[in-house]
DNA sequence: CGGTGCTCCCTTTTT
DNA sequence: GGGAGCACCG
C-alpha cells in the first residue's frame, strides 16, 4: 500500500522507506515531508503544538533505519539538558535499544565541551579545565575591575559580566569588539578588561559558558584540518529551536555545516522570547539566503489546542511585521470549546484571590491541578499567588526557582570538592577558605594573595607555604596550615577511598557539616538535606572529576512531575510545555508588555513581548483566561495600570470578555476617572495610546462596536486627571493608594480562615497525626506551633508570620 | 574581624 | 516592600 510519504519521498528523488517502518504511520504531509527530506539544508517551520519533537526524532530514526548514518555520524543540537534528554529518550523508543545512545545529541555546551576538552591545547588550555559558573565569573570580574583600579560602584562587575556575555554570544573574541563598544565600559578599557579576563581564565586553566563555544569556533578557524576532521565526521546535522540560536551558535553551526551540508533547523520565529540574551531572530529569518538551495517546510497543523484558542494567539501574533508567516489550523472542531475569557479585576489581590476559586472550580469539576498552569511575566508576581495559593490549600509548585546547584550550600561543598581534585581552582579556594569560620580576614587573605602573586603560584600552595614563614599572625597562620594539611591529605584519599565516601570525610573534616548542624535558623535542616542528596547523586558518576563535570554543565533538577499541583511559572520557562488550562494575569501595559523591553529595546521589544504572549496563549489546549488588574503594587507602591495593548490585539469573535463577578472588583469606568495616569511608571506608551485612542483613530479592529465592560482604554478627561491628582497623596502619585470614596486601601492582610466550601475538595476524611503544642516547618511561613487540629487541617502559630491555618500536608516535622 | 544598620535596586534565564 | 551588598562601628 503506497504512502503518501513514499510519494513525497520519491518526489524528492529519494528511496522510499522499507515498508515496515512503522514510525511513519500517522504523520500528516508536512511532517512526512520534513522527515524523508534528508538530503540538503532543511528549514522546518513548526508553529506551536504542531508536533516538532516528533518530526525531529523521526527523523533521526528515519536516517538511522534506512542506514544512511550511523549514531556517531549525527549531530544533533538543543538547547536544554532537558531537551536533550527528551529527544534521546524519544529516539530509543522509536529504534528500539538498538542505538545504545547518540554521542553528539546534546546541548551546544555540552558539545562545545566535548570538542574543546579534545583540542584544549590549541587555544591555551589544558584539556582538564574547569567550566565556571555565573557566581564565579562575577567573583573573577570583580577582581579583574580592581586590580585595574576602576571604581566598582560606577562600573559594577554585573555590567562588565553583561557585556562580556554579549561580546561572546556574537562571536568575537577581544582582539575583533568594535573599538567603541570596547570603550563603553569602565572609562574606555572595557576592550582591556575582557582581554585581562580571558588571560586570567586560561591562567586557572578555566572557561566559562561561553567560550565553551567561542574557543571551538577559534580552533575550527585556525586549524582546517580539525574543521575538516569534524565536517567529515557528522553527515547529518540538525538543530532544535533554531530561533534561539545567537551569532556565535549560528558561526559554530555555518562552519561544521559546510561539510555535508544536510542541515535541518528546526524552529518557530514566532517562539523567538530570548533576544535578550542574545538570540538573533535573524538567523532564522535568513536561513534560505545562508543555506543556498534550502527547502522550507511549514508545520501549520496543530494538534493541541481549540480553534479559540488558536485564533486569538494567530491573530495577536499577526500583528507582529518581522516574521515568516505560519497560520495555525485545527481540523478539530469542536462547537463546545471555550472562548478565551478576559477578565479584569480591581487589583492584583483579587486578581490572585479570583484565580484561586476559579482553580477550586475547575477541580470540583474534576479537572486534574497538573493540568493547570498559571504563567506571569515576572516572577514577583508569583509571591501574591503564592501566598493566596497557601491559604486556601491549593497545592502548587513553582517552577523555575533557585536551582538545586545554585544553593549555597551545595556551592560551597563543590568548592572544597574542586580544590580537592584540582589545587589551582582559586575561585573555589577563596570561596571556602573561611567557610566554616576560621577567623580569617581580609588582610590574611590578602597576604596570601600577595604572597601567591610573588610567587606565581596557586592561593592553595601558596598557603601551604607561607605558613612555613613568619609571616602571619599565629592564628590565622594555624588556621590555614591547617586547612592546607586537610586538603593535602583528602587528595591523597582521592585514589584510597570511594568518593562518595571521602565527599561525606570533606564536609565533616572541614567543619561545614556541623557549621550547618549549630545553626539554628529555619532553613538549615534543609541544607543538610540538600547536602546528603548531592552525595547520594554523587555515586552516580565513577569519580569525583566526572561528577564536577557534569554538576557545571547539567544545572537542572527534576521535581517529581507526577505529584497533582498547579504550576506556576513565568511565561519564558513556560516554553514547551502545555496544559489543558492556562491562566494569564497581570496583562497590563508596563507589566506586559513589560516597560523595560520597550524602552531598551522599542519596536522590536515590543514585538518580542508580543511573541511571549504568544507563548503564553498557545500553552493553552482548552482554556486560557487571561486576567488584567486596574492597580498592582510595583516595587512597593500601589500604581494604576492600564489594560494592556495585546488585549487590544485580540478577536472578538474568539474571546468572550467576562463582567466583574462582585462590586469590589473589575473594571469600571469610575474606577479609571479616579487614577492618575501619570502616577504610573508604567504610563508613557500605554497613556500615549490611550490618548490617540481617545481620538478615534489608530484602532485597527473592533473599535467603537465593542460592548461596554470590555477593556476598552481608559477615558481620562482632564477632570478624571485632576480629581487623580487629589485622590493620590504624594509627589508624581506614589502616595498611599485611596478607593474612589477617598478611604485609604491597606493591602489585605492573609486572611487566617480557609473558605471551608472552597476547599471541600481538598480536605480529606483522614486525621492529621499532629498534635496541639507540636513545633512544625512550612516551607514558606517557617516554623510554628501547631494550636488546633481539625481533620487535615492546622492552626499554627508561627513564629514571623502569625496564626495562619494550612493543610497538613504543607508543613514538616522540624 | 565580625556583626549590624543603611542604601540602593528591582524583567525574562540557560548553559 | 524586601533583599542584597556595603560601610561603618564596636
Amino acid at each position: 500500500m503506497a504512502r503518501p510519504g513514499g510519494i513525497a519521498a520519491r518526489a524528492a528523488g529519494l528511496r522510499p522507506p522499507p515498508a515496515e517502518s512503522a514510525y511513519l504511520d500517522n504523520l500528516n504531509p508536512e511532517q512526512r515531508d520534513a522527515i524523508l527530506t534528508t538530503e540538503g539544508p532543511l528549514l522546518v517551520l513548526a508553529g506551536a503544538g504542531t508536533g516538532k519533537t516528533r518530526v525531529l526524532t523521526t527523523r533521526i530514526a528515519h536516517i538511522l533505519a534506512t542506514g544512511r548514518a550511523r549514531a556517531g555520524q549525527i549531530l544533533a543540537v538543543t538547547f536544554t539538558n532537558k531537551a536533550a534528554r527528551e529527544m534521546k529518550h524519544r529516539i530509543s523508543s522509536l529504534v528500539g535499544e538498538a542505538v545504545e545512545g547518540m554521542p553528539w545529541l546534546g546541548t551546544f555546551h555540552s558539545i562545545g565541551t566535548k570538542v574543546l576538552r579534545r583540542h584544549a591545547e590549541l587555544v591555551g588550555l589544558r584539556s582538564d579545565f574547569t567550566i565556571l559558573d555565573m557566581d564565579d565569573q562575577l567573583r573573577l570580574m570583580k577582581q579583574i575591575i580592581q586590580a585595574a583600579g576602576i571604581d566598582e560602584k560606577r562600573w559594577p562587575a554585573r555590567q562588565l559580566s553583561a557585556f562580556i556575555d554579549g561580546w561572546k554570544n556574537k562571536g568575537l573574541t577581544p582582539d575583533r569588539i568594535p573599538p567603541l563598544e570596547a570603550r563603553a565600559f569602565g572609562n574606555g578599557k572595557g576592550g582591556e578588561l575582557y582581554r585581562a579576563y580571558q588571560d586570567r581564565l586560561k591562567a586557572l586553566n578555566a572557561c566559562d559558558f561561553g567560550d565553551l563555544l567561542l574557543h571551538v569556533i577559534t580552533i575550527w578557524r585556525a586549524h582546517p584540518d580539525v574543521l575538516a576532521d569534524y565536517q567529515r565526521r557528522f553527515r547529518y546535522i540538525l538543530v532544535d529551536e533554531y530561533q534561539d540560536t545567537n551569532v556565535s551558535q549560528y558561526m559554530w553551526l555555518r562552519l561544521i555545516a559546510t561539510g555535508s551540508k544536510n542541515v535541518c533547523c528546526v524552529g518557530d520565529d514566532d517562539q523567538s522570547i530570548y533576544g535578550w540574551r542574545g538570540a538573533e531572530v535573524d538567523n532564522i529569518l535568513r536561513f534560505e539566503h545562508d543555506f543556498p538551495g534550502a527547502k522550507v517546510i511549514r508545520l501549520e497543523r496543530n494538534y493541541r489546542s481549540t480553534g479559540h484558542i488558536l485564533a486569538a494567539a494567530s491573530h495577536l501574533i499577526a500583528h507582529n511585521e518581522g516574521r515568516l508567516g505560519k497560520t495555525l489550523f485545527t481540523d478539530a472542531e469542536d462547537k463546545t470549546a471555550e472562548k478565551v475569557v478576559v477578565a479584569s479585576v480591581w487589583d492584583s489581590q483579587e486578581e490572585a484571590r479570583a484565580i484561586g476559586e476559579e482553580i477550586e472550580r475547575l477541580q470540583r469539576d474534576g479537572h486534574a491541578l497538573s493540568q493547570i498552569a498559571v504563567l506571569v511575566r515576572a516572577s514577583f508576581q508569583m509571591r501574591e499567588l503564592e501566598e493566596r495559593f497557601l491559604n486556601i490549600g491549593l497545592p502548587y509548585r513553582v517552577i523555575g526557582g533557585p536551582r538545586f546547584y545554585e544553593r549555597q550550600e551545595i556551592r560551597d561543598a563543590l568548592a572544597y570538592f574542586r580544590v580537592t581534585c584540582q589545587p589551582a581552582d582559586d575561585l573555589a579556594f577563596e570561596r571556602i577558605v573561611n567557610v566554616p569560620k576560621r577567623g580569617l580576614g581580609d588582610a590574611t587573605i590578602q597576604q596570601v594573595h600577595a604572597y601567591a602573586r610573588a610567587k606565581g603560584v596557586p592561593l592553595l600552595q601558596a598557603t601551604a607555604e607561607i605558613v612555613e614563614t613568619e609571616e602571619l599572625k599565629p592564628k590565622p597562620r594555624s588556621a590555614l596550615a591547617g586547612l592546607a594539611a586537610s586538603f593535602a591529605r583528602w587528595r591523597g584519599d582521592l585514589d584510597r577511598l570511594p568518593h562518595g565516601q571521602l565527599a561525606g570525610i570533606i564536609l565533616d573534616e572541614a567543619g561545614y557539616t556541623e557549621m550547618w548542624q549549630q545553626d539554628k535558623s529555619a532553613e538549615a535542616p534543609g541544607r543538610l538535606e540538600n547536602l546528603k542528596e548531592l552525595l547520594r547523586s554523587m555515586e552516580d558518576y565513577p569519580t569525583l572529576p566526572s561528577f564536577l563535570e557534569h554538576v557545571s554543565l547539567v544545572m537542572d533538577t527534576e521535581n517529581d512531575p507526577t505529584a497533582d499541583k498547579v504550576s506556576i511559572m513565568t511565561l519564558h520557562s513556560a516554553k514547551g510545555l502545555e496544559f489543558d488550562t492556562v491562566f494569564l494575569p497581570g496583562w497590563e501595559e508596563g507589566l506586559f508588555p513589560h516597560q523595560r523591553s520597550l524602552d531598551e529595546n522599542g519596536a522590536a521589544g515590543l514585538e518580542e513581548e508580543r511573541r511571549l504572549a504568544y507563548v503564553g496563549i498557545t500553552r493553552a489546549r482548552k482554556r486560557a483566561k487571561i486576567w488584567f488588574a486596574s492597580n498592582r503594587r510595583i516595587h512597593g507602591s500601589w500604581q494604576a495600570s492600564i489594560p494592556s495593548r495585546f488585549l487590544d490585539e485580540l478577536p472578538e469573535a474568539h474571546v468572550e470578555v467576562r463582567e466583574p463577578s462582585s462590586n469590589y472588583g473589575g473594571y469600571d469606568r469610575s474606577r479609571f476617572d479616579a487614577m492618575d495616569p501619570f502616577g504610573s511608571s508604567y504610563s508613557s506608551p500605554g497613556w500615549q495610546r490611550a490618548q490617540r485612542l481617545k481620538g478615534g483613530e489608530d484602532r485597527t479592529r473592533g473599535g467603537d462596536d465593542r460592548k461596554s465592560g470590555s477593556w476598552a482604554q481608559p477615558d481620562t478627561g482632564s477632570g478624571g486627571f485632576a480629581e487623580g491628582r487629589s485622590n493620590f497623596g504624594g509627589a508624581g502619585g506614589r502616595g498611599e493608594m485611596r478607593d474612589r470614596w477617598g478611604n485609604t486601601v491597606h493591602p489585605r492582610k492573609a486572611s487566617a480562615l480557609i473558605e471551608g466550601t472552597l476547599i471541600a475538595k481538598s480536605v480529606g476524611t483522614e486525621t492529621s497525626d499532629f498534635k496541639v503544642g507540636e513545633r512544625v516547618f512550612h516551607q514558606k511561613f517557617g516554623n510554628g506551633t501547631v494550636t488546633e487540629v481539625e481533620g487535615n487541617k492546622l492552626t499554627i502559630d508561627f513564629d514571623r508570620a502569625g496564626r495562619k491555618r494550612v493543610l497538613d500536608s504543607f508543613v514538616t516535622r522540624p
